[in-house]
DNA sequence: ACCTGAACACCGTTCAAGT
DNA sequence: ACCTGAACACCGTTCAAGT
């Protein structure tokens, strides 16, 4: 977690002054933390007091607060990227296939912020956010074709796919959270059953293969 | 869609004065309008415009803006109760359940304050909303029920399941509903398919049997 | 009894004034 | 170069004043 390079999240400009890398600092560690427990609506006012700065030297260092949101989110993918790597090195495709998903739905429900921000990717039009997204579409296709060459997956699925139905299987079990943290895996079970399912009507067509959004339609 | 009873929507104290009940209606069908187009993010004030009414008046009829929410997504849950319904008296089991849950998913796609409100049933703490949600699981049961009879949906599956993978598969889709409306349909058929897999492992159990929201734990 | 709009405490964002 | 807090246009909600 904080094994990372420090200090240059998202890399600003070049050369900042002392006091201005420690705000920074001191703000990312905030927003991370309120996002995580209020989820994207956390206040700004709230992060500023948390970092012990004032409201406007948040906006001194991102414009918006959908931007400060995109810098955090963009680590949290990254360590979701990493962990499908980690999977994709098992001998086992299948079991590498649950355990990434398990590790997804695991980290939407203890990072409000995460799920609430992917499930809009569409809209926020970060470049970050959409690169983050791509590698966890790719790191997720990896780990589906080994699946399907197996025989462990279905023919017609994709890495686009996985992704999306991570954020399903959270979505559906949201009710039951609150109650029980762990309600997902029921779900999840289910979705992957389906997943596996053979001798059924192929699905309708996946709609985009690569990038999630298309310049045109 | 207007042949219900007029007026009376969630019945409001006893005997209106003739101006309350006609500022009511005109905020309701505003409220609903806004709501159906803007989600729950609607403001009031638009709503209020919308209706003709002063901002004031809005509150004097419900005292909350959740309030106002719940009278609408009532009247949205009967409709889906109602093509539950109008399902069971189907013959096939199996394409009963499959169109009651694409006229579920459906209706969430139309209109986006409907989702947003469900998601947050064991939040919002509406007797209306909780005791519409408890009927719906009631109709999604009775569906089911004989969609387990006849073998086309596996054992361990219930009503209150199939009300919740109606709002996942919804949110599997939501990246792609911009582009495609209808792309919905490829995650309800996975789902589909893994409602009815059949030499399967058991799945995690259900938390809930009856109402969504236990007193304790 | 019913409606209204000004007033309040919030929100994200801007910016002149300070170091 | 960097930070700050007052000011702005929003938000949901309250309430004294009008009919």
């Amino acid at each position: 977690m904080s094994t990372e390079e420090e200090a240059g999240t998202a890399s600003p400009a070049r050369r900042m002054r002392a006091d201005a890398v420690r705000t920074r600092k001191a703000l990312l560690k905030a927003a991370a933390e309120v996002f995580a427990e209020h989820g994207t609506e956390g206040s700004v006012a709230q992060i500023a007091t948390r970092a012990g700065i004032g409201k406007g030297t948040v906006f001194r260092h991102f414009p918006t607060k959908e931007d400060l949101l995109a810098a955090i989110i963009g680590e949290v993918i990254d360590g979701l990227v990493a962990e499908g790597r980690r999977q994709a090195e098992q001998t086992d495709a299948d079991a590498a296939l649950l355990q990434f998903m398990s590790a997804g739905v695991d980290l939407y429900v203890s990072n409000r912020a995460f799920v609430e921000a992917l499930r809009t990717v569409p809209d926020l039009r970060h470049p970050e956010i959409q690169a983050g997204w791509e590698q966890l579409i790719a790191t997720a296709e990896s780990l589906a074709r080994r699946a399907r060459r197996d025989g462990s997956l279905r023919a017609d699925m994709n890495g686009q796919d996985v992704m999306l139905l991570i954020c399903g299987v959270y979505y559906t079990a949201v009710p039951l959270l609150a109650a029980d943290p762990s309600a997902w895996r029921r779900y999840l079970h289910l979705t992957f059953d389906g997943m596996r399912a053979t001798g059924t009507q192929p699905l309708p067509p996946a709609l985009f293969q690569g990038p999630l959004l298309p310049t045109v339609r």
